[in-house]
DNA sequence: TCCTTGTTTAGACATCTGTCTAGGCAGAGA
DNA sequence: TCTCTGCCTAGACAGATGTCTAAACAAGGA
């Protein structure tokens, strides 16, 4: 259940915006992360995770805290599990999800604009 | 055409992932902001407005940087603008664009999860 | 072995999104 | 005023997305 693929983050995803021009491919890779944030149940999700004290959190909990159904609870962990935001793993009964700080940090530097040049006009 | 109907930004927009979970709300606005970078192409846009040294970029530079046709541009310009994320302003013929920082670094600070507790399990 | 509970998968369906073409508006110059 | 250029809006359309119900799978207990 652990997804082992990701090791890469792509080089140009520590760079912030205001640095070099994306590349056409590190366009791509870093929008499957924004777009997986880009929902307010994943939003939700993910915060609720990630705000958790031991860091980790059963599924039937997250279901609890929305009125969506299991099967939809469950859709949009795996986009998140997709995106590479977090991962999960099954201890008997249950599931447990947490998040994964990498690829947070990277989409986070990505839009970390403090210190840019203020434009004139506003 | 310059929006001034963007002072607020929520108040738990500037607060991190880790801290505490996001209500109802705040998750619809914060992925206003995601749902608009979760394109390569929009992305690519912010990348090319924000690495821009004047810090503006007119229209038809944007235009030319991709394949794709003029309305097409103009679509996801307006996204990203109504997202809060870029303004705009026409002067004479062309139409300037530039980057709206305190979106971005709200955004940017709700993924910042350095410091938080590493889950035991990975 | 069977039942119960927790979770995911499969498939359907309405809505949203990204793209295009056609056409309109704004400003500059002849 | 006319025309040209730059940009946006309107509307159409294929494909993606979010949600559901039904069903399957996994683990534990009787």
């Amino acid at each position: 259940m652990s997804r082992q693929e990701l090791p890469v983050l792509d080089a140009a995803c520590c760079a912030p915006l205001t640095g070099e021009a994306l590349s056409d491919e590190s366009a791509a890779e870093l929008a499957k992360g924004f777009k997986a944030l880009g929902d307010p149940v994943r939003l939700r999700l993910l915060s609720l995770i990630a705000s958790r004290k031991g860091g980790e959190v059963c599924v039937c909990e997250l279901t609890d805290a929305f009125t969506l159904t299991g099967p939809t609870i469950s859709h949009h962990l795996r986009v998140l599990r997709e995106a590479g935001l977090i991962d999960c793993q099954r201890r008997g009964t249950w599931v447990y999800y947490w998040i994964l700080p990498a690829k947070l940090a990277a989409l986070s530097q990505l839009l970390d604009v403090s210190g840019a040049a203020a434009p004139a006009s506003v």
